[in-house]
DNA sequence: CATAAAATCACTCTAAAGTATGAAGGAAAA
DNA sequence: TTTTCCTTCATACTTTAGAGTGATTTTATG
């Protein structure tokens, strides 16, 4: 209990203990002074001083501190290799089908197109006619232009 | 000149006022006291009350703040066309020369051989057989098996 | 200087890609 | 219902790609 207040009230205790003693020494002081005569000024300045910076240690240990906040804007890089966004309106604008799309991704992955017709359980003509409206639609004349085309798009991957 | 003077040492200023101004306070009520006798002590409280609040005063003007510095972390995202790290050790391991690359470049741009060809002022033949090379090396059947596989590989972008 | 690797070119042949044209069935829109 | 587009398949033909083999020249390296 009587601990619990020591440590909560620290500071005023100090404070008031600091100021009994500070009393103390300028009861003696004066008595001194009193003696050597002419000397008031230099004892109320010797006050002044001593009280003054009482003052300012005061408000340094009981004045909530200042802050200054400094913010550091970090920048921090997002390396992220999955933020493939597939462009619809330009496979709209292109006018290109779910089938002739599914083809071109099988032939940006390295199939011939008889293993695409295999893959897709149709003949090598389906798929060459796929693939020959699909260049003429992507506006290209080759497999590897077209590739190359729709990955710029972002049509495929 | 003067006024910027006065601008940056307002708060210097201003204190040796204070302070000049209660010096003249104090040369007045030690004056009055005298007369007053046995009223000392009562001149002396007073002095430490107002050189206390005036140290406590110019203590709360005077403290640095504290400096909270934070740190906000801001993602930016990278273009992920930007961000190819040519893996040339990849392209050792494969033993790729500088004319295969080359070559293995153009065909990703979408150019036939023929093209590759006159772009690179040899024949037909040569750009032939460095595809052939190419797709040894690679383990690869087809150009765009090739290109699938050399992308993949971070060799081209 | 010798040797290896790279780059070049040539010829033959096969496989795959691409063009042109046409047609039939089915689904969705006008 | 008609029309349009998608998907499928087909034939014929041309072009390009790729495999295999071989040879010459250049260039780098020990």
């Amino acid at each position: 209990m009587l601990r619990v207040f020591f440590s909560k009230n620290k500071l005023f205790i100090l404070y008031g203990c600091t100021t009994a003693l500070l009393l103390f020494l300028l009861k003696w002081l004066e008595y001194r002074f009193v003696i050597i005569n002419h000397a008031l000024e230099i004892y109320i300045g010797a006050i002044a001083i001593i009280f003054m910076a009482l003052g300012v240690w005061l408000a340094l240990k009981l004045a909530k501190p200042k802050i200054k906040t400094v913010v550091i804007e970090k920048e921090v890089l997002i390396n992220n290799h999955l933020d493939f966004i597939f462009n619809q309106n330009e496979l709209t604008k292109l006018g290109i089908s779910r089938r002739e799309l599914e083809v071109l991704q099988l032939m940006s992955e390295g199939l011939s197109n008889g293993e695409i017709a295999e893959k897709l359980f149709v003949s090598l003509h389906t798929i060459k006619s796929h693939s020959s409206k699909l260049f003429e639609k992507l506006d290209v004349k080759r497999r590897t232009q077209a590739i190359e085309k729709a990955k710029r798009l972002s049509i495929i991957q």
